[in-house]
DNA sequence: TTTGAATTGTTATAATATAACATTATGTAA
DNA sequence: TTACATAATGTTATATTATAACAATTCAAA
């Protein structure tokens, strides 16, 4: 059994957030929500998701700019993420398919390399929006 | 035969200094670089790139924030792309392979749908820095 | 129980990107 | 050619995203 990471205050309230959210959250939209609690500076969001980021709970949406948690309970580590996105709607969706991913965890370019980590994200239209 | 775009004065001095670039450029480079050319704004460039982006001429490495020459000539327009990025010396090389394209242009998720475009960015240990 | 690593708090600033509006150039059809 | 529409440009101001630097605190492992 693996060790789970325990959140500390910060990441734990920002991380709640995000997993509540129905949608990627950005980091100055995140920084308005939690000032209440006591989180006042852009800093302490960044810091908290990079570390969140780090550990797997959450995932940041590149092309976007936000942040999404993780919802494919074997993410312990960011290193094979692949995501759909609504051109319209902004909707996003993390795709997780065992084919997708096995075939890119072994796919070499061809000089024959072979790569940790990727990121892919989809776009087209989502049900609603076609 | 296709019909090429014809470049703009402000696109043409962009795309050129882009293209000779050994490695992705930020905007704000860019607009340094081009200034004693009489871009003096940043929205000139960013114009500038959205319209090369929009062409294919250049993609956007997203997770860097930089952008890069297409050198695969079939790119009229930017709909799938693929990348590795050495996560050390942050060299970028646009992945060209017949399998990969055909794999996720033909990907479906598991609600049966496929998507129009996507971006996919590999990351790892070039050659030299391994 | 101290010591080293991680986290936090804080202020300031850097880097990336767009809004809004006026003007100029370019292509296309009458 | 004229005139109309579209795209590109120039410019100022501002919004958004992210990090630097440094001091203080927490917390777990030796």
């Amino acid at each position: 059994m693996h060790k789970e990471h325990t959140l500390t205050k910060n990441q734990q309230i920002i991380f709640d957030l995000i997993d509540k959210s129905p949608e990627p959250m950005k980091a100055y939209s995140i920084l308005f929500n939690v000032q209440k609690k006591g989180i006042k500076a852009p800093l302490q969001v960044y810091r908290a998701l990079d570390k969140l980021v780090e550990i797997g709970k959450i995932h940041k949406i590149e092309s976007r700019n936000a942040f999404i948690a993780c919802h494919n309970s074997s993410c312990r580590v960011a290193k094979a993420t692949a995501f759909s996105i609504c051109e319209i709607c902004e909707k996003v969706t993390e795709i997780s398919s065992a084919g997708l991913s096995k075939y890119l965890a072994n796919f070499k370019d061809k000089d024959g390399m072979k790569y940790s980590k990727y990121n892919l994200e989809f776009f087209g239209l989502c049900k609603k929006c076609r």
